[in-house]
Formats: C-alpha cells, sequence, structure tokens
DNA sequence: TGTACATCAGTGAACGCGCGTTCACTGATGTAC
DNA sequence: TGTACATCAGTGAACGCGCGTTCACTGATGTAC
C-alpha cells in the first residue's frame, strides 16, 4: 500500500495562475445553480480548488469577489448589446428593438451576470470600475432611444421618459421571466414570443 | 439580591394567543429591515418573543412561513387594486392606468410583501390557498386590460399580449426602483414622476 | 360546580453544520548584483 | 550562470457564530361526565 502521497490530483501547482479568474468564473456557476444567497467563499475555494482561505486574499470578501463578478457582468453586456445594435442594419427604430431583445436574452442567458449587476445591495457600489462598466452599458440603451427619436418615434415626448418606458419595459419583461412568473401566467408562451407580444402592444 | 424571577417583562402568558399573525407581522419587519436573505426562523422567534422552536409548530419550515406571508400579501394586493380601480370612476382606461400605478406604489409601500409574492423559488408554489390569492389578484389585472380595449385602446391586439406588455411594464418600474436602479439613473425622480414618465411615453 | 383527562402550544437543551475571519506559515517567483 | 533576498500567492489550523432540527418535556386550555 502506498509510496506516500495518495492524493497528487492532476498535478496542481501551488501557485494557481489564474485564481481571480477561476473564482469569478465558479461564481458565476454556482449563482446560476443555486441563486446568490448561496454563494460563500468557501465553496468557490473548493470549485476553484484552492484552500477556503484563498479567495479573501484576491477580493478581501464576498461583496469584493461580487463587484468584480458584476463589472464583468456590465462589460459582456454592454458588448451584447452593442452587437445586437450593430447587426440590426441602419434603421434606428429596428436597433430599438434589437436592443430590447438583446437585454431580455441577457438577462436570461447570463442570469447570474444580470442578477448580480442589478442588485447593487450585494455590491460595493461605490467601485469606480463597477461604475465606469455600468454607465457604458446604460449609454448604449440612451443612444439608441435618441437615435430612434429621432427617427419619429415618441415625437414630442422628453428622451429620458422614452428611455425609461423602453428600460422599464425589457427589465420587467426578463424579471418576470426569471422569477418563473411569466411562465406561470401563460404557460407555452416562448421568450421571443413574450417579447414579441410585449412590442406588438407598444406600437 | 432580588426576589427572584427579575425578569418578568410583561406579564408574558405561556400561550401567545396568536402566535402565528404574530411571527408573520415579525417577518414583514426583518425582510423590510434586511431583505429576505436575512430572515431566520430563530430570529423570528426571538422578536416575536417566544422560544425559537415554536415556529417550526405552526409553519413546519421556513418556506412554510414565507409562503404564508405570500398568502397574505397577495390578498392585500388584490384589495389594493380592486380599491384603486373603483376609486378611479368609470372609464376603463382610466382605471387601467389607476391599477398600474397601485401596482408601484404597492410594490414600494409594502416591498416586503411584493418581494416574496414574485419570488417562488422561496415558496411552496404548489400550496392551493397561496395558488388562489395568486390568482385572483392576476385576475384584476386581466379584467381591467380587457375592459380597457373595449374602450378602444390597443384595437386589434390579442389581449394576453397587451396584458403582458402592461404587466412587464409595471413590474420592470417597481423593480428598477425597488434595487435603487432608477434613482442611481435618474436622481431626483420621485416614483409618480418615474410612473408618469412611463405612461406617457405609452400613449 | 367539580374532577379527570386529552389535546394542544410552547420550552429549552442538545446536536451537527457551514460559514467568515484571522494568522503564522510555506512554497514559488522575480529581481538585483 | 549563480547566489541572495524580497515579494507575493496560497495554506491549514483554529476561533466563534448563528442557524435548522430534534425531542422529551411542561404548562394551559377545552371537553366529557
Amino acid at each position: 500500500m502506498a509510496v506516500a502521497k495518495k492524493k497528487r490530483a492532476p498535478e496542481r501547482a501551488y501557485h494557481h495562475g489564474d485564481l481571480a479568474r477561476a473564482l469569478i468564473e465558479a461564481a458565476v456557476e454556482l449563482i446560476e445553480e443555486a441563486g446568490i444567497a448561496e454563494l460563500s467563499l468557501r465553496e468557490l475555494a473548493r470549485r476553484a480548488g484552492v484552500s477556503h482561505a484563498a479567495p479573501a486574499h484576491h477580493f478581501g470578501d464576498r461583496a469584493g469577489l461580487l463587484t468584480a463578478v458584476a463589472t464583468e457582468g456590465f462589460r459582456r453586456f454592454r458588448a451584447a448589446l452593442e452587437a445586437a445594435r450593430d447587426a440590426a442594419g441602419p434603421n434606428a427604430l429596428v436597433q430599438l428593438a434589437a436592443t430590447g431583445r438583446a437585454y431580455v436574452h441577457f438577462a436570461v442567458e447570463q442570469r447570474a451576470y444580470f442578477e448580480l449587476m442589478f442588485r447593487p445591495e450585494h455590491l460595493n457600489q461605490a467601485d469606480p470600475t463597477l461604475q465606469a462598466a455600468s454607465d457604458a452599458s446604460y449609454q448604449v440603451l440612451l443612444e439608441t432611444v435618441v437615435a430612434a427619436q429621432a427617427l419619429g418615434m415618441a415625437p414630442g415626448i422628453d428622451a429620458r421618459s422614452v428611455a425609461l418606458a423602453a428600460w422599464a419595459n425589457v427589465h420587467g419583461l426578463a424579471t418576470l421571466w426569471l422569477d418563473g412568473n411569466l411562465t406561470q401566467r401563460m404557460p407555452g408562451v416562448s421568450l421571443d414570443q413574450a417579447i414579441d407580444m410585449v412590442f406588438a402592444s407598444k406600437a
């Protein structure tokens, strides 16, 4: 029996290499599986194959880690919105619809990021990197609304109001879907169908 | 020192009288202060002035208690929506707007109930009492939309679509407000102003 | 009006669990000379 | 190319905490006769 060292596992090095990133990825997985409330630094460490005290080394505490995750989320979010808008062709009205659809899709497909991004209670809200990433993604929505108004949408109405209405619409749809409320009330309706229904009623 | 029994407090009886109700009220308070995640049966028992094992006696477990709270929430919610609608006069379009406004106000003013009601993950979703209370309040929204359509709103569009759009609108607004996102993006805008902005953009 | 008994509400001690945090440490890496 | 040393990443044992759950119990209330 044994030549000592039974548990070498897959050649774990002492230095992880990119532990911070690995922890963020583990956090996203864990939130997707069990929700924000279930996330603990110890479980994260376990998944990253690292001692339970290691996460604190990089992020300080839970809020620090979640802030890093949310920041990454806003970056991806912005990229997703811009990609959808740019793929929608030259018409600003079409661009706005595409951006709105991308908003809802991001929320559902990247729900861990999304839930964290819009629940500031879990984050270090003052973090400037987080703020910058957040501002940048809101900017995309705002610009698209302004462009759509220039094409005659909702004439005479304050741009902030139009932006808020658009935001509430897509955010509400995403939230209702994520929490399972939409499916409960309208079983059989797919996400894209729901989006179509909302957009049709706005026109 | 002392004649023994220093801590008689306010004459606590062995039987509480209406512990179930007291626990529900304590739960609402606690959620308002610290959020659903912070709620524990032990803390509830402490607030109700009762031993920590008592709550289990009435509700079985956490989910059982939260389900009772949510059920009470849906009853109040329905009452609030109906009251707003009935106070809005005979015009169904005005009634719909009033109901929407009441939806958002309820969410903000009774946030503990609201958050629980629309986060089924915390509840025993199969509970028939909960289901009935939930269905009844959704019914109010649906009826109001149908009546508004009969008056010419959103002609030719499926009633379910109109209802979903209306729902997403008010639910999104409420959610953005509760999580602090709206205030962050539009500082200085009051809740009623935000509602007005959204309603103005829909017309 | 009085007694016996069943039922029910709430008690309190005990358990095991996972958590965050701290801290002296060790192993790996990078840099100066 | 080689040595010394500083810096940094990650370790692991220990701590104290609040939690949910269990269970034998006790005190109050209601009912039958």
